[in-house]
DNA sequence: GGCATTTGACCCGT
DNA sequence: ACGGGTCAAATGCC
């Protein structure tokens, strides 16, 4: 009998063996003349590839199968077709909003410089619901990707004025984007759009009310982002184009070649970046701008020989923090390993 | 007309 | 029952 092998193990086999082969590319360059960056670039790959193989086995991906299922989603929170959500099994619905809910980030976000410094995190947010919190002294706003139409991106994040700071916004991403990077025009035309309406929103509010009540707050108006709230229990891995493996034998693909081709290195090792915003003043909630990952991706290396190392096809892919983390100082439980292959 | 926001109502988990 | 999260109609802006 052979074991059924889910798209999270050929990922993780997927993973080590592109750190095997890069190891082996190094070998080769220590022994050529190769330039001291080609190296240091190939050792950077290879160690992120085998974090990012060790972190999916401490998060336990493994272990879960599931994957987020947007038309079910949007049915089951449908308010109104009360009929066709009996027609789905409500357990069902229930498996699938739990999953949903797994992947959850806080940033801190200091509005510093009033609301005239837009803050874009690179994605265009639509609010659809604002909530006052039990023992919260501000409301909570309720954001989600406007591709959730047309790509059916799932992402979304919660925008709530800190009680302590009230110059201070926590905001809470959940959920990875499944849709293309906006595009720096038309993230363009909507900011101008957006900042244009809001700013006569507020006008006409600061006549109207005390500016603390607000929470019309757009997050891209803050200009400082603390990363130290960043909660990653239960972050989910974002989804990886994965190029079909077939019914290769896990064990015989381990450590093989043959699975090498899609990597899912650019996934994590894409800055996060936004188009719209490339002022410096701007920061971007990724948590990981600095690591060594993005830090190895952008590096300009001088060898042009090495994006045909790393032919990792760009994946569409995105979440706020970049699906990046830093893992580096994760432990690695062998057991966990064993227990779970 | 299209899109975003507002807000009351509704659904679901605890 | 309560609170958090989401929906969708109403509204406004371009």
């Amino acid at each position: 009998m052979e074991r059924p092998v889910h798209w999270e193990h050929k990922i993780l086999i997927n993973e080590l063996n592109q750190g095997k082969k890069l190891a082996k590319l190094l070998q080769n360059h220590l022994n050529a003349a190769s330039s001291p960056e080609t190296r240091e670039f190939l050792v950077e790959k290879i160690l992120s590839s085998y974090e990012k193989s060790l972190s999916m086995l401490n998060w336990g991906v493994l272990v879960n199968h599931h994957i987020p299922n947007a038309n079910l989603l949007e049915v089951q929170r449908s308010g109104v077709n009360n009929s066709l959500r009996n027609e789905i099994s409500s357990e069902e619905a229930f498996k699938k909003r739990k999953v949903e809910q797994r992947w959850t980030e806080q940033v801190k976000v200091c509005s510093g410089k009033g609301l005239e410094g837009p803050f874009d995190d690179g994605y265009s947010w639509r609010k659809y619901g604002q909530k006052d919190i039990l023992g919260s002294k501000y409301p909570r706003a309720y954001y989600r990707c406007t591709c959730r139409r047309s790509q059916g991106c799932l992402a979304i994040k919660q925008v709530q004025r800190s009680d302590e700071d009230p110059a201070a916004f926590e905001v809470t991403y959940r959920g990875r984007h499944t849709c293309s990077h906006v595009t720096p025009s038309s993230s363009a035309v909507n900011d101008s759009r957006r900042q244009t309406k809001l700013f006569r929103q507020r006008q006409e509010h600061q006549q109207r009310q005390q500016p603390d009540d607000e929470l019309s707050f757009d997050v891209r108006e803050a200009v400082e982002v603390k990363t130290d709230d960043l909660d990653i229990n239960g972050y989910i891995f974002p989804s990886f184009p994965l190029t079909p493996i077939g019914n290769e034998n896990v064990e015989e693909n381990f450590f093989g070649e043959s699975l090498i081709g899609t990597s899912f290195l650019d996934s994590f090792s894409r800055p996060f970046v936004s188009p719209a915003t490339s002022d410096s003043n701007h920061f971007s909630p990724s948590p990981n701008n600095l690591n060594n990952f993005g830090a190895a991706h952008n590096a300009q290396t001088p060898e042009s020989d090495l994006n045909d190392i790393i032919s990792a096809p760009a994946s569409a892919t995105n979440s706020p923090i970049g699906g990046d983390l830093n893992f580096s100082n994760m432990d690695f439980d062998p057991s966990f390993l064993f227990e779970n292959l």
